[in-house]
This record gives C-alpha cells, structure tokens and sequence, in this order.
DNA sequence: CCGTTGACCATTTTAGTTTTTTGGTCACTT
DNA sequence: AAGTGACCAAAAAACTAAAATGGTCAACGG
C-alpha cells in the first residue's frame, strides 16, 4: 500500500474512466477511489490528460498482446491477419472502457477521447503494418506500399463489421475472410 | 410568377440550406426569401422535413446526371467506375449544399441531416451497384456480390480520399484507380 | 526533509428561469 | 379557391446564479 500508490491511482482512473467516460471523471473522485489526496496525482501526471494517455497506452498494449495471442504459426498468413482483426475489433467491442469512449465520442464528441480513439486506430495499423512487412520479407505474399494496404485493411474490416450490419445480414467469417485475401494477394500500386 | 410559387419556394429554401444549413434555416426566412405567405409553403409541402427530402432528392439527381456524363463507353469498365467515382466526390467537395450538411452533421449533430447524408450515401450505392450489375451481364467483369461489392467500393474510395489524407500524401487517380481494379476484377464471395 | 495532503482559487459547467424564436395552423382576405 | 400572416404551443436561446472542476501550494507529519 506504500508503494503502490501510482497504480492505485491508474487502477481508479481506469474504473471511473471505463464507468463513467473521460468528462465525466473527476479527478476528486479519482483521489478518493484510489485512496489517495489529490495532490498525489499531480506527483504523478502532469494533468488529467496525461493520465488518460497512460491508460490508453496500457489498453493499446493489452490489445496487441490479444492480437498476438490468436495468431497460429502454421496456418497461412491471410488467415493469421484475419484472426488478429478480428480479435482486435471483438476486443473494441467487448472491453468497458473502449465502449464508454466510443459512446462518448458519438454522444458528445468530447475532444480528447476523439483524439485518444483517434490514436489507438493509428497504433493498430502500425501493428498491421509491421505483421504485413515480415510476410513480405518472408515471401509469403507480394511486395506492396504496406502503409497503404495496412490502412485499407483496417478500414475495410471496420465497414464490414459495423457499417454493412446497419442494412444487411453479417457476413460470415469466411467471407470476411476472403474479402482480405484479395486485398493482400494482389499487387497495389506503390 | 403566378405559376411557380411552388419553385420559388424551393428555390429560396436551396439556397438558405446551403447558406445557412438546416437548422438555422427557419421557414418563415424562406417564405420572406420566396415572396410568399408562410402558409403557402405548407400546401405544397407538409412540413420543413418534407421540403428538405424534396431538395436533397433532386441534389441526388444531380449527382448521378453528373457521374454518367463522364462516363464513357469506349472505355474499360474499370476505369469508367473511376471517373464516375471521382466525380461523385468531387461533387460532394465543391456542392455548397453537401458542404453544409456535411458540416452541420458533424459539428451539430443534426438528427434530420444525419439521415439525409446516409440517404444520399444509400442513393450512391445503388447506382453503382446499377452499373456494376451491367457489367457483369457484358462480361466485363467477374460476377460477385454486386451488393456488397458496391458498398466496399464506397467506402474505401472515402477512406481513400478524406481519411487518408489526414495523415499522407494524397494519392494520385491512377493510385486510386488501381486499387479499385483489385476488387472488381477478383472475385468476391457471394 | 520530502512525499502527501486537502483547503483554496480561477475558470468552466450546470441548473433554473425568463425571453425569444420556430414550426405549424387557420380564420380571414382577395 | 388560393394565398396569407397573426397567432399559438412548443422548443430553443439567453441570461444568471450556483455548483463543480482541474490544478496549485502552504502546511503537515512520518
């Protein structure tokens, strides 16, 4: 209880955030969850932003290890970017704090939250990127303007799965699947 | 005079839309704008939603005139989904309407704006899936999925060409071009 | 001493209230 | 019959007072 006092204010920052949204935490309440005076925070992080960017980047790192956990070595590349997408998306969709923020977001459009979403999108196709540069260097699918495709990858795979659905049945895996595997298996221009 | 209070009235709520967006457009301002008794506005039209569907119809109108007249019929398929594409676009940038809605949605929020936006995109959509169909009858193309091939290709041609730039180099038409050609020439599952 | 604290402050946000504006109607005019 | 604008209920804007918030810092205690 000595020491630990950062991560007990990360901890009740976290709950308040995942509870209530950005806004909508105060920092006296994060002092009081976290039992802690509220000068103690400011020790710690510069201001509320600062703290927030903290848990953002715990969140995007327990991503990526969800990601990474669900690929398999021995089956085909394709097949290892979907199921890392995939993962990545249920995990935006299942976790309490991306819920609230993305709430939050379309709600009430709160900046820092745009920007904070905004930046896990950007940490997610820069993790595509790297994935999609070693099959490549492996040879395992042709060479392309990676930056690009990791983009367009992610913001198909988003469309799919949460525009499409506002007029039409699912698609099943599969297709989704197949969709990615033309992406990747055909050249792009440079 | 006499005959066209009901074009007038149309014609002053166009322009106010545009100047001023949807909300801040107030009926009795188009009735002054028209010359015409407030009252007369409602025997045309039931209410200042109606008037908006009848205006935003139109602008689609002039929307899918725009894109078949770049459409050229000597050409590859492929590239005249291009053309047609682009234009579509580029109408959406340069329209002081669309601009203004576009706006007003995302500062605003405005619900009725909203569903006008997603009615034009749904409008897009099927044209393209119109032409796509055509095409697949000639053979100038694989069959697929039009349905969903229509609404995938929407929606990366925005990524494309709003999101991308956010954080790139724009790319160039033949780039774009490109990448559209990867989709349409592989085939999807249906 | 130095890490911790909570009273304190300037500023922002909210709540409550009044005033104005708005979409829509309809009795009246032309 | 076609057109109108004064009129109305409802919604929005403007105003204000009160409360809450992020951040600071002099004081505290171990």
């Amino acid at each position: 209880m000595a020491t630990d006092r950062r991560k007990m204010i990360v901890e009740a920052a976290t709950k308040s955030f995942s509870l209530f949204g950005y806004k909508a935490t105060t920092m006296d309440q994060v002092a009081k969850l976290a039992n802690v005076g509220k000068g103690t925070i400011y020790t710690f992080f510069k201001n509320k932003e600062e703290l927030f960017e903290e848990i953002i980047s715990s969140l995007v790192k327990e991503m990526m290890a969800e990601a990474e956990a669900v690929i398999q070595p021995d089956v085909p590349f394709t097949e290892n970017v979907h199921h890392a997408l995939y993962r990545l998306l249920e995990f935006r969709s299942q976790h309490q704090l991306m819920i609230k923020l993305v709430q939050e977001e379309t709600e009430m459009g709160t900046l820092a939250v745009s920007e904070m979403l905004q930046h896990v999108e950007d940490e997610i196709i820069a993790y595509l990127k790297k994935k999609i540069d070693l099959a490549i260097a492996k040879g395992a699918i042709p060479p392309t303007d990676t930056e690009l495709s990791s983009f367009l990858l992610l913001k198909m795979y988003i469309a799919l799965v949460s525009d499409w659905e506002r007029n039409h049945q699912p698609l099943s895996s599969e297709q989704i699947a197949e969709i990615m595997k033309v992406f990747l298996v055909n050249d792009l221009p440079k």
